[in-house]
DNA sequence: AGCACGCCGACT
DNA sequence: GTCGGCGTGCTC
């Protein structure tokens, strides 16, 4: 709709004036470029619409009516509207509030929500092939094959149908009923394209629920309905049935004919909780993940744009869909790390989901069993309702917890299990069980060394080591990707037959359970073993048949799966991320163990669970064994809150890069010099990072440090103003970081 | 992010 | 003499 107050034809000349508006472009540029809007043309704010830039063409959207100045000699004229639903008012304030907190530019953010440039273009048309009936005599003249005729008798009677189609329903290639059309034999048609996404029924009956499952979905039933902000902490041990319950706010949010949203940390591995979704609501939901395909990812886009879609599960990206009528977000396993983006734009999605809700004045509910340090304090604040569903449901009870102190039961040399842990693997397979082995390292071993002259495996462009991958025959750096063959000879000394692995990863222990159990079935589960939803389903289906005696896996087997059968769970090394930098890590660990521990005896039979560690006396491990997850969060409260840790103070990343050492330095420096020294904000740094060289790039580090009420923004941005950084040199922000490599 | 423009090394 | 390397700056 045009804005009548500036199309109001000059009171002297009758002329309409050139009307212009300002124009959001999906690139990092930090502000809108103004475009005039022809006669014959009428744009709003949220429209999608196309705009020359230098020598190419652009899509963009209308982002405000009443734009910056700009040189009349500078001012270009759109060029036309795209055919795609308007971006909403909301989306379009919260694109600006997530450049805005997280200091990335307005455009880099609006490309993470048209993150699919073809979907902007109008969906292909099908082509559908029917007879054709008005010219007779081409038929004549027309070489009939059996292949022809049988394409032919099956068009006669039925409706136009894809080549494709047609072809498999009579048992011949596709080429046929493209020859017969180019013969005229057969007419193509259009048909439009067809609507995928089957509507999830929300009339169909729910799970029987609980009294207290019963009494938390009602309160969320009840705030999807008020259609107003909300925030709800759900929260549960594993197996007390917390998705069935957030299920009935999809279900209301569905009944008022608007849209819901669940994130979850990995949608690949969602295979079990797809079926949950199913099971509930009669159809898959639509999926949105980084490795969706391209056709697939442009349907589902524009399915969530025109509202089509209604439900969709996904990863942390899903929340720049572009939602017309979003009713209520769920985030599942609110406590994982993978929330937050560590590249491009850096953000936390469980976060800024949170301020999605706040804008969109709708419920958002986050979900887990050991819910971040972060979400219990806002709890505690009272920004957060807070409901647990303390007992596991059909009666199951959580696992024994027994600690193996690796100091007292040493394993053989070269060996990583000890003696009770091999015991308590002895006794679940003569019991006909199923085990998991937990252990956090992806490969062979950690580090592969030349035992002739001491030279790690490595490459010039990164800091990190080479993990060997012998199930991949591969030599890979976990940080930046690379892989290679394992080479013959030692690339420094050139001694042959010379490596030697150092500590365990999963492969390496998958041979030590080989040696000990011969005969038992044994898989390794890993992201590069186990790397598509397919990968999972097979792996989830081979347990549930019990084909799988022993998993041994790394964090992927830590959530949210259920095996019947699974009674015991070996943490293989508990103490791998407590010793790390990370100011995170001790509540990682607990969670992580304590997730894992939640995989054993999910039904009737009783779970245990074994956990080797060289610090058994440390919190975390006390705690785990102890089952005090409060105690823990409280003495982990407790230490940040000393130090003035997240989520009692803030941090903030500053990651200098470049190829060029002495230029990152140098700008370091300088940066360095300029930092203002307010008293409220402490810069730390600069140091070279941990990854201080990641493909081919050296890498400085700056770490500020301020209060909570403290406008951390505001302060970088006075700081950046006063410095400049060379274009050879990257400068990224990481607000509120995870990662400190 | 692209893309053009511009200024220095190895080639037909 | 030119082809092309990528450093620098601009795009309404």
């Amino acid at each position: 709709m045009a804005e009548p107050s500036t199309r109001r034809p000059d009171p002297k000349t009758g002329e309409l004036p050139n009307r212009q508006v300002g124009v959001l472009l999906p690139l990092p540029l930090g502000r809108t470029y103004t475009y005039a809007v022809p006669e014959d043309m009428d744009v709003t704010p949220g429209d999608f619409v196309v705009v020359p830039l230098g020598v190419r063409q652009v899509a963009g959207v209308v982002w405000n009516s009443a734009p910056d100045e700009v040189p009349p000699e500078k001012l270009k004229s759109l060029i036309g509207p795209l055919d795609v639903p308007p971006m909403a008012n909301v989306t379009r304030r919260f694109i600006e509030w997530v450049a805005s907190y997280n200091m990335a530019s307005t455009g880099a953010v609006l490309k993470m929500a048209i993150s699919v440039p073809d979907a902007l273009k109008p969906p292909k048309p099908v082509v559908a092939y029917a007879k054709n009936s008005e010219s007779p005599e081409t038929l004549k003249a027309l070489r009939i094959t059996a292949s022809r005729q049988r394409v032919l008798d099956e068009v006669a009677d039925g409706p136009p149908r894809p080549a494709v189609e047609l072809a498999r329903a009579v048992g011949v290639g596709s080429s046929v009923v493209k020859g017969l059309a180019k013969a005229g034999a057969l007419v193509a048609i259009d048909l439009p394209p067809p609507t995928s996404f089957d509507p999830p029924d929300w009339r169909k009956a729910g799970p029987e629920l609980s009294a207290e499952q019963a009494e938390v979905a009602a309160v969320l039933r009840q705030q999807v309905a008020a259609g107003s902000y909300a925030a709800t902490v759900l929260e549960g041990v594993p197996g007390s049935g917390k998705t069935e319950v957030y299920l009935e706010a999809v279900s209301e949010a569905l009944k008022e004919g608007k849209q819901a949203l669940v994130l979850l940390p990995e949608i690949a591995l969602g295979a079990q909780w797809l079926e949950r979704f199913r099971a509930r609501f009669g159809c898959a939901p639509a999926q949105w993940h980084s490795d969706l395909a391209g056709a697939t990812r442009c349907k589902t886009w524009r399915a969530v744009a025109t509202g089509e879609v209604k439900v969709v599960v996904g990863a942390r990206s899903a929340l720049f869909l572009p939602f017309p009528g979003l009713g209520v977000i769920i985030i599942d396993e609110e406590h994982d790390p993978s929330f937050k983006q560590d590249d491009g734009v850096f953000y936390n999605a469980r976060d800024m989901a949170v301020v999605r809700a706040k804008l969109g004045e709708i419920p958002i509910v986050l979900v887990s069993a050991t819910p971040s340090l972060e979400t219990v304090r806002n709890a505690d604040l009272a920004r957060y309702e807070r409901y647990n569903l303390p007992n596991r449901h059909a009666g199951a009870a959580l696992p024994d917890v027994s600690i193996i102190d690796m100091r007292v039961e040493k394993p053989t040399a070269g060996h990583w299990l000890s003696p009770p842990m091999i015991a308590g693997l002895t006794q679940t397979f003569a019991a006909g069980e199923q085990a998991l082995l937990f252990l956090n390292r992806r490969g062979y071993a950690p580090l592969t060394l030349c035992r002739t002259c001491g030279h790690r495996l490595q490459r010039p462009q990164c800091t990190a080591w080479l993990v060997e991958h012998r199930l991949l025959g591969k030599l890979q750096c976990h940080h930046c990707g690379h892989s290679a063959r394992l080479p013959e000879t030692c690339p420094s000394c050139e001694a042959t037959e010379s490596f030697h692995a150092c500590g365990p990863g999963v492969e390496r222990l998958a041979e030590e359970v080989a040696e000990l159990f011969p005969a038992i079935t044994c898989r390794v589960a890993a992201s590069d073993t186990i790397y598509s939803a397919s990968q999972a389903k097979k792996l989830v289906r081979q347990i549930e048949e019990r084909e799988i005696d022993l998993i041994i896996g790394t964090q992927i087997v830590a959530k949210g799966y259920h095996f019947p059968f699974l009674t015991f769970v070996g943490v293989v090394d508990a103490d791998l991320g407590l010793s790390g930098g990370d100011l995170r890590a001790a509540e990682r660990t607990f969670q992580l163990l304590y997730q894992v521990a939640g995989r054993a005896g999910r039904e009737q039979r009783p779970g245990r669970v074994a956990v080797q560690t060289h610090m058994s006396d440390h919190a975390v491990i006390r705690t785990l064994a102890e089952g005090d997850r409060d105690g823990f969060l409280a003495a982990e409260a407790r230490d940040r809150e000393q130090n003035g840790m997240p989520p009692f103070g803030r941090l903030v990343g500053v990651i200098l890069s470049g190829a060029d050492e002495g230029a990152v330095d140098q700008a370091a420096r300088n940066l360095n010099r300029s930092a203002p020294r307010t008293g409220d904000v402490q810069t730390l740094g600069p140091a070279p990072a941990p990854l201080a060289l990641l493909r081919g790039r050296h890498r400085r580090r700056f770490l500020l440090k301020a209060g909570r009420d403290v406008n951390i923004q505001a302060h970088i941005r006075a700081w950046l103003r006063a410095t400049q950084i060379p274009r050879k040199v990257r400068l990224q922000l990481d607000i509120d970081p995870y990662s400190f490599l």
